[in-house]
DNA sequence: GCCGTTTTCGGCCCGACTGTTTTCAGTCG
């Protein structure tokens, strides 16, 4: 995808401009690659449809960078950086994944020993030529080495919902340290991104240095970067690394906030501090050496004269703006769900039965949840056809007559499959039997994004059609979406008041938070579903509600914080 | 190069840790 492309080359030119001690564009260049990461629209669909004012509407993008843009659009290459890489032909990227090395780093190995690459630098260093160069040394040397290996042996970024079960575990142990007073997650993971590069935790103790030796002995670590006094960094048994900070008590809030970052909002809001000839540290906010706030994140917020930031928005996306103004929205909480509406049984390719799906949403403490099987034409599935789903009607009746005291209700529900053209592989006269139609598409994803659009866009116009389930089909770190235009099929849903699904499976998070927080400003209402195939996926809710939280949902977006019968009310 | 949080010009976060040094630059989060 362009965005990646593009995100790749300005995080090069980036370094390229930090190396040539160029000030402050490095930041520029770099805070744009982000953006351009996460960002999800194409901007290839950006500039065809606003130009290049549509551009500079993109956070970070200004007149500069737009043209860069545009004239990488429209010839495939960018001058300046053609000429940056020229003078400087170094792999960059997988230069400065090695630990300890940075700009002025790879700038030295390449005027003193022409070192380009990961092999070239191995090569180096094994022959001990790295502990020659003036400036480094033989630590430097078989730092880079033991970097390399690392490198090598990384997995990459981590899915959140599979990143956090193991940092919990983390977590606990470090709670569970004596002297520990309070332990939390930080960065990436407080901010439950959709991928963690790694885990980042913060102990509140008055023992820094006890806290951080008991840490290292942790069997899970097998290898420690750096220590000292009050942090550490870590290679983790998982080959992801950790990073342990230990604070005292007393400036939770400021360590809480510099902690979870990100380093954009950080950097924004220590400048608001800075303008009032404030200091915001890790340790307090501080007027000259006078402490104004540091307990709790709430003080620290209010005395720049904001509102408290939830951290899955602390990414400079408008968040700050908000705060200031008093007009952030309540987010979606993480106990305000009250139902699942889309839940997968034995009758097709999940794991249990009716009963042990509703058995288990009710211990988790829902009020009801939705059986939406896979229907005939995912034969692969054993998807039901319409004789079968009148039969599991009838079995859902049954069950719901079993938990009649306890007042779970078990909805019926199916997860059609939306065919080539946009019609429905089960008849409309079965679909309006049932309490609420999902659909879906499952095959067929190459197709050019007008067709693709036009054929969910269809599915959404059938009056029986309430939620489209994981609206782009993405499956993070192993397929894109398939090509379809959100904000198209977010205004048809608006339309036709179809709900669009915020899928909480671990690998699909789909819809993505950029459009949810497009979705919420337009009025689309949302489902926040677990996609569940075993009783134990139904905790991946949780990560369902990160995603909304991310996407600045509010409860009265999420059809689903309702009770059921006002639910059924919201569709059409 | 971006941006409007006091600014359309003049700012741009802050501190811990390491290694190679003779007092600090580079890297990281």
């Amino acid at each position: 995808m362009l965005n990646q492309v593009l995100s790749k080359i300005f995080r090069e030119m980036a370094v390229f401009l930090e190396i040539k001690g160029v000030a402050f564009k490095p930041q520029a260049y770099e805070k744009v690659s982000e953006v351009l990461e996460n960002l999800e629209e194409d901007v290839k669909d950006i500039y065809k449809n606003g130009d290049l004012k549509a551009l500079e509407n993109i956070p970070g993008v200004g007149a500069s960078i737009a043209e860069h843009i545009e004239e990488y659009i429209k010839t495939g290459h960018i001058k300046n950086y053609e000429k940056l890489k020229k003078e400087l032909p170094v792999d960059i990227e997988c230069l400065r994944s090695v630990e300890g090395v940075g700009p002025k780093t790879i700038l030295l190995l390449y005027k003193k020993l022409k070192i380009k690459n990961l092999e070239k630098l191995e090569e180096a260093a094994k022959a001990g030529k790295i502990r020659k160069i003036k400036g480094l040394g033989e630590k430097t040397e078989q730092k880079i080495l033991k970097g390399i290996e690392f490198v090598k042996s990384s997995g990459g970024r981590l899915i959140l919902g599979y990143a956090v079960p193991i940092a919990k575990t983390l977590l606990e142990k470090i709670r569970s340290l004596p002297g520990v007073e309070l332990a939390e997650f930080g960065g990436s993971l407080r901010r439950r991104q959709e991928t963690i590069g790694d885990l980042d935790f913060i102990a509140f103790s008055d023992n820094p240095t006890e806290i951080i030796n008991k840490f290292l002995k942790f069997p899970e670590i097998k290898h420690v970067y750096t220590k000292g006094e009050y942090r550490a960094l870590v290679r983790l048994d998982i080959d992801m690394d950790a990073d342990i900070s230990v604070v005292s008590p007393k400036s939770f809030g400021a360590a809480m906030i510099a902690w979870t970052g990100n380093k954009h909002h950080n950097i924004a809001i220590r400048a608001i501090a800075e303008k009032k000839g404030w200091l915001l540290n890790d340790y307090g906010l501080w007027k000259n050496k006078q402490l104004l706030a540091s307990k709790t994140e709430e003080e620290v917020y209010q005395k720049l004269g904001m509102d408290w930031i939830p951290p899955e928005i602390r990414n400079d996306s408008g968040e700050i703006k908000a705060a200031l103004e008093g007009k952030l929205p309540k987010l979606v909480g993480y106990e305000d769900l009250k139902g699942d509406l889309q839940v997968q049984t034995d009758w097709t390719d999940g794991k249990h039965s009716i009963k042990e799906m509703a058995g288990a949403a009710q211990k988790m403490g829902l009020e009801y949840i939705c059986i939406t099987d896979h229907t005939k034409s995912l034969a692969m599935t054993g998807g039901s056809d319409e004789k079968r789903l009148l039969k599991q009607m009838a079995a859902i009746d049954e069950v719901n007559r079993e938990f009649k005291s306890s007042k779970f209700k078990v909805l019926k529900g199916a997860e059609v499959n939306i065919m080539k053209d946009g019609t429905l592989d089960i008849d409309d006269e079965i679909l309006a039997k049932l309490d609420v139609v999902g659909a879906a598409v499952h095959q067929n994803f190459n197709m050019s994004e007008g067709d693709m659009t036009n054929r969910i866009i269809r599915a959404v116009e059938n009056p029986n059609v309430d939620i489209i389930f994981h609206p782009t089909g993405r499956i993070i770190n192993k397929r894109p979406a398939y090509p379809v235009n959100v904000e198209e099929l977010l205004k048809a849903a608006k339309r036709t008041k179809t709900v669009m699904e915020i899928d909480a499976f671990p690998d699909r998070l789909d819809l993505k938070d950029e459009y949810i927080r497009k979705g919420v400003e337009m009025g689309v209402k949302f489902a926040i579903d677990s996609d569940a195939h075993h009783i134990y996926h139904l905790q991946y809710l949780e990560y369902g509600i990160a995603q909304a939280r991310r996407g600045w949902a509010t409860k009265t977006d999420i059809i689903n914080t309702r009770s059921w019968q006002e639910m059924l009310k919201l569709l059409k």
